[in-house]
DNA sequence: CCATCATATGCCTATATCGGCATGTGTTGT
DNA sequence: ACAACACATGCCGATATAGGCATATGATGG
């Protein structure tokens, strides 16, 4: 009877990315390990905050850390991204066309345009 | 003062995607088009919900609707999948090194073990 | 114009976050 | 042991869904 919510979606790696400011982060780490604070100035956000998207990140599998005297460092782990990488390019031959059974489309192409204006 | 919440992350293809019934949707019109109720009855979920999930998706441009008849056929325009591949791609030389900066951390190797375990 | 089938929406509940802020925890150097 | 710095967490408020269900909207065939 509990209405169902949202799926389990955590700790999945495409919901670690679905956020723009931990794509951000990840594109930060390829320049190297950072500890958090810098990570936070760099990308203009609070500490906790940087520290609360990290965490995502590291459930995932999609960074490490490791400790540094005081700090902590947080490198890439890239490995989680493969399996988004590859099942995006399962597509690949559908953006090629447009869109998928193009045939069948190009029968209503005016109607098509029609809906887009 | 109003405590600014989520970001905008509406209308984004990643966020489109983070949600596992409709990448399964996508994948499944890869085979063709589909109506509404097909595609429900295919993935095992409701008619609002199959037309909730398509609004998201067309909202992002992943799919395309035409008229047939009674029916709408939802067909694959992935063309908005390229931008997740090549993201992702962006990765790619790190994943083949299991993590950045592979060096640095190998000095640490045994302390990561550690965490791991 | 109406009955019917196919979809889209609205409403409601439970939940998952995001952000901001305050505070706990851990580490280092003195 | 303690002050100081670096992070991680907890809590709160506001919001964004996901699902289920009932119902409005649309298009079709008579």
């Amino acid at each position: 009877m509990a209405p169902m919510a949202r799926a389990a979606t955590t700790s999945d790696v495409f919901n670690a990315i679905s956020e723009p400011q931990r794509r951000d982060i990840l594109v930060l780490l390829r320049a190297g390990e950072r500890p958090v604070t810098e990570l936070a100035r760099e990308l203009g956000m609070t500490q906790p905050g940087a520290s609360k998207h990290l965490r995502v990140l590291r459930e995932v599998g999609l960074v490490r850390d490791r400790k540094k005297g005081k700090q902590r460092l947080y490198g890439l782990d890239a490995r989680g991204l493969r399996p988004v990488h590859e099942w995006a390019g399962g597509f690949e031959r559908f953006w090629n066309e447009s869109f998928g059974r193009l045939d069948a489309y190009v029968q209503d192409l005016k109607q098509a345009k029609q809906q887009e204006e």
